[in-house]
DNA sequence: CCAAATTATGATTTATAATTCATATTGACA
DNA sequence: TGTCAATATGAATTATAAATCATAATTTGG
């Protein structure tokens, strides 16, 4: 699955949906990410606005990356039915 | 163009390329915004670790967005040949 | 090469994220 | 529905980003 964001509140969203994809909790990822449970919680429930190493930390433990492109290019669900 | 980002300072490099692109100043993206141009700068150089919001007001301003995904994906090189 | 524009750097202050601890709330399921 | 696990919330502290100002260094065009 690929996730589009423009605001923090959208990267939450997609960290929790991709965190339960892979079947862990928030303790598991925090374990693997070196991220406190309770800052996961609050990115994911959007009432934080993480620094960047910290979402490096989350997706990388997640095994994600980022990619950064023109607003008018192809639209995720587009692509998730080409790939 | 499309850019991966596996650390914040992939974030830098990748605006700087894109304010370029786009043929504006430092000064002149911290109009469109609302960043300080010294804060562009630090963020830019790799010489700081920003948050969400101010990546988002930049991104904005540049109408760019970014997508979450798997490492496993087609590249952004492969990605680019195609579109 | 000079001058102006652009970018970078550093110090200080202010705002806020992350950590830490404690605990409340919610969710899953026997 | 009672219990344990999972998630959320809140307060206090610490760490650090952003704003702000001043100015230095660099780049660019004439």
């Amino acid at each position: 699955m690929q996730h589009m964001a423009r605001l923090p509140k959208d990267v939450g969203h997609a960290i929790r949906e991709e965190r339960k994809a892979k079947k862990l909790t928030q303790k598991q990822l925090a374990d693997l990410s070196g991220v406190w449970q309770e800052t996961i919680s609050k990115i994911e429930t959007g009432a934080a606005n993480a620094k960047l190493e910290t979402l490096f930390d989350l997706l990388a433990a997640l095994d994600l990356e980022i990619t950064i492109r023109d607003r008018s290019k192809i639209s995720a669900a587009e692509l998730e039915d080409i790939f």
